[in-house]
DNA sequence: TTGCTTATTTATCGAATGACAAATTAATTC
DNA sequence: GAATTAATTTGTCATTCGATAAATAAGCAA
């Protein structure tokens, strides 16, 4: 009934603020325990009784999808298609500067858990997640590979996008290993993202080169 | 109460079979409902009643611990590491035609979901089951690229494992996106894997020569 | 047929779940 | 300091959960 020894002086937040942190330790507790987890078990991690929960939301879905929000819609940085647009650089270096800004934003443990979850709930979101990433990073990145090696524009190719997302996608994986099945990873971060870009930017060249004059 | 239209008219199977279909059923219905739902939902699916599970698992995580078994354990296939190291072929050949055969057994719902819904409750399994992938299949793939390179046999290093960890990573998230994330994708397996395997090579050739002389 | 074995069902328990209504109490306003 | 507002708790309901015990009935052996 009482919080650790204390005496249960009842501190009362405002609306918002209350919100806020409800939000706030929502995502670390179904990044932990999973969205099947009870409302009760969230407040008492809230310190909180559960029925306050239903003052703030209407209904636990409600609570999961603005934890939905606050994870992956809030976290996007519009900087980065700028970043990857900057022709002032190699396409290279701009590769391994976003997949290392970009990673340090995805790759935490909510982030990740809270995205696979929602993507076994068969929730939309992720679909829509997906689609930003194909049409503000790869494609992009695609259209300024093109540039670079003084090819004429065109609209990126289904198997070029899905070159494109093998990269992506193993550097995920990477992220996935370490924070989901917390393997015990002895290369850094930022080698294996140098690696993997050095080997995309290699295959990437050869590939464009030699669909360019067919029509596939 | 009764099974579509037909009479109550019980089938009763002997222990083997009926504990065969109990687990075959599981799969897919834990693979479309993850691990939180409930026995009766899956006796329903049955056909039987639910307490007829506790007659032959003890409790729902062991029938679940049948279920891991019965997709990665058992659908692991030794052939795979033969096939990686026969040097009468190419390492690029060997490499198209195992993850041509491997994803024909991994990129099903079924594994797919299990896989991910079992990463995320933190069992070991995953975990003992990427060690597996680690030793059987990216190792000797390491083993086999020094050895078509005619570099000397030396141990593969960790950020060597970390980059064939990426292309199995990119190849894997293609068989998310399809399967778990139900992306429409355009582009074939064959031709997805053919243009990573051939940047993985590519990549790798440079980065052993690279790395041969210095003692990292 | 009779009787035995055992696969399967019926009935039930205690705990946990999401959600709601009403009572309480802290903070603000006058 | 009294009155008002609103944040929070208490109490509770109808379901659903995993699991167990006891009753039933299908198949086999004699």
């Amino acid at each position: 009934m009482e919080e650790s020894d204390e005496k249960p002086k009842r501190k009362r937040l405002s609306s918002g603020e209350r919100r806020e942190d409800f939000i706030t330790k929502a995502i670390d507790f179904f990044a932990d325990e999973g969205f099947e987890s009870s409302t009760r078990g969230l407040a008492r991690k809230l310190g909180v009784t559960q029925p306050l929960l239903y003052r703030y939301f209407p209904s636990k879905e409600d609570l999961i999808s603005e934890v939905y929000d606050a994870v992956y819609v809030n976290r996007w940085q519009t900087e980065w298609e700028g970043l990857l647009r900057d022709r002032s650089r190699p396409l290279s270096d701009r590769l391994n500067e976003f997949y290392n800004v970009y990673t340090d934003v995805i790759f935490n443990r909510q982030w990740m858990r809270i995205y696979l979850f929602s993507g076994l709930k068969g929730v939309d979101i992720n679909r829509r997640y997906m689609q930003l990433v194909r049409k503000r990073i790869l494609e992009p990145i695609l259209v300024e590979a093109r540039a670079e090696l003084g090819l004429p524009e065109a609209a990126p190719k289904d198997c070029e996008v899905e070159f494109a997302w093998v990269m992506h996608g193993g550097i995920f994986y990477y992220g996935v290993r370490d924070l989901i099945y917390e393997s015990t990873l002895e290369t850094q971060k930022e080698r294996v993202i140098a690696d993997a870009v050095a080997a995309f930017m290699a295959g990437l060249r050869i590939k464009l080169m030699r669909d360019q004059p067919t029509k596939d």
